[in-house]
DNA sequence: TTGAAAGCGCTAACAT
DNA sequence: ATGTTAGCGCTTTCAA
């Protein structure tokens, strides 16, 4: 098969500056001035080049570019898992920010695991990317190497121990929230289905439920279950116990499908018997039956924040010291924390 | 606050090969040489070189070694919507693969829009990606420019009127097995709901459906929803007409949701007065009430199987026709499409 | 306003 | 085995 190539030009290959200032009739550097709308050229011969550049299907060979100017338009976004719905609608919040703002961002999806996130932190320097937007696996992931790239860094979600531009929910003030909720309704022994504390964020709602519980002088009830875990084990522990909890909170959506399945096969009907309130709402969390009570996390709006801080530090247009944007989460309350048919 | 810079070299910019070869006290073909472990190189020389590498902080450039190599090693994805979990775990099956082969994936959401997906298009060849998979807007999504580029494509899910390498489920089978599913339930007057017809899969879903029907001279009753819709409208229409459907075959979850939520809402109880399932698994699908019967595409393997096709013809290794991966769909009975409680 | 030419950092052909 | 150097395609001084 004759591989297609566009008209005049050197066969076979792509078109250059060179291919269309020849067609146009003049040099390179008035097809780049042209092309790029810098410095004034005559209208006539930038309506020239930008004639010969369509008619030879020019496309600009943005490595080059990239090279000369020393700047790329790509940025990296690295996160635990994009399976989670969170980080996928933290994902599209970025992507939409970065593509109104002239920028690809390149995926990365780290699964919790440090080999994978370093590997990931290296493919960013490596290809020189504009920006970081990273959701850390751990609060001490080490980033001191990266420093010295001058890679502007957001940090989301989930907090690092040191200082950098940093948008995230208030886990803990939701945390709270719910439990106080939950204690609302009546329920007497919550517990917080967590996940390991090196996450800063499970670590933060963890101290919010502890903080409510101790409050009000009642038992703490924490289950830790791994990440890729959906924690049915943890919760038939608790549940076979000397002291049962009554009622839920859970700190992520996949969690808190662990508890609904686990909790039919307990028989222990959700409402009726244990109340249930999760993180991050979800299609499904007012289809069921009952219909799930959440806290959301502003997800998209955090992506999209995280966007414009990276725009602010790329244009040099952002404040001297790190920046923290943490935004509100709201709970919506369904059936499943409601105490009914008692 | 003053930048960190890496020991050594020129003060506050990146470290270049020219850099290690001074400190090594070689030539900068050696280093190049050493870190790329191409041709021979004295053992000792290449033990200073890796030496006075890692001391000064050396991370490559890949831009430049892009354009010296007339190649990158990035792949674009491209695909209607990360949100929609189908995508999600075919994005998750691409990056793994692209990853363990040594590239990175830049992500682009079309959201079904035609000048969006023109844009990441004309991104993808800019960057002068490896390679690229698609799942286009449309059948007839325009790429007759882009083939000039000699950038090979692989399109997934959604078929193209173009021959290219192509993956994707077996639609049409899996219409046809699920449709029969609910006759042989007993259900008597099946619908399809569906998406546009521009999207290949969804027709393709909408012919399976057809078919049997037909076959069984039964009624056709088709809804279509369009992209980004629940389809409360087209369900509630439908079920309020003088010949209201006793079953559903959705073609996406998000309609399976919209179904259940709208049939909540018209006391029309799942499995007891009406017969649902769906295309696509999800995490909710066993928890909900009650369980969803689904017809399974392997969408992770459907990004993996899109992978390895890229691969081989960025290796130049594949045949030269176009080459077809369709995988298998996979009925899973639950309860939804039982006919119960009569 | 336009053009000539240097040079971004790297690899690879060629010379030693 | 090692070094020298051209050149990938572009932008951007600098000179005209």
């Amino acid at each position: 098969m004759k591989r297609a190539s566009p008209p005049s030009g050197r066969p076979g290959r792509p078109v250059r500056v060179a291919d269309v200032a020849e067609a146009a009739g003049v040099s390179v550097a008035t097809v780049s001035r042209t092309l790029n709308n810098k410095g004034r050229v005559d209208p006539e011969l930038a309506a020239r080049v930008r004639d010969a550049a369509t008619r030879l299907g020019y496309r600009i060979n943005g490595v080059a570019r990239n090279l000369r100017r020393q700047d790329t338009q790509v940025w990296a976004l690295i996160i635990p898992d994009i399976n989670n719905p969170f980080y996928t609608a933290v994902a599209r919040g970025v992507e939409d920010a970065a593509q109104e703002a002239g920028y690809s961002v390149l995926l990365g999806n780290t699964d919790e695991d440090e080999a994978k996130e370093q590997q990931y932190l290296e493919v960013a320097v490596q290809e020189r990317v504009a920006g970081l937007i990273l959701s850390p696996r751990s609060t001490t992931t080490d980033l001191s190497w990266f420093g010295g790239s001058g890679i502007p860094i957001v940090v989301v979600d989930r907090e690092l121990d040191r200082p950098f531009d940093f948008v995230t929910a208030s886990s803990y003030d939701g945390a709270v929230a719910a439990t106080e909720h939950l204690l609302a309704q009546g329920w007497r022994r919550p517990a917080c289905i967590t996940r390991p504390s090196y996450a800063a964020t499970a670590e933060q709602r963890r101290l919010g439920y502890l903080e409510v519980v101790r409050r009000h002088g009642l038992p703490e009830l924490v289950g830790v279950v791994p990440f890729h875990d959906s924690g049915l084990d943890v919760i038939t522990e608790l549940m076979a116990g000397d002291h049962p909890p009554d009622s839920l909170l859970t700190v992520d959506s996949m969690l808190a499908l662990g508890m609904i399945s686990a909790l039919k096969q307990l028989r222990k009907p959700i409402a009726a018997e244990v109340g249930l309130i999760s993180f991050d709402d979800s299609a499904w969390a007012p289809v069921i039956e009952p219909p799930l009570s959440v806290i959301v996390q502003p997800a998209y709006e955090i992506g999209v924040a995280a966007a414009q801080l990276l725009i602010g530090r790329i244009r040099g247009e952002a404040p001297d010291g790190p920046q923290r944007r943490i935004l509100d989460t709201t709970l919506i309350v369904r059936k499943s924390s409601g105490r009914s048919g008692r």
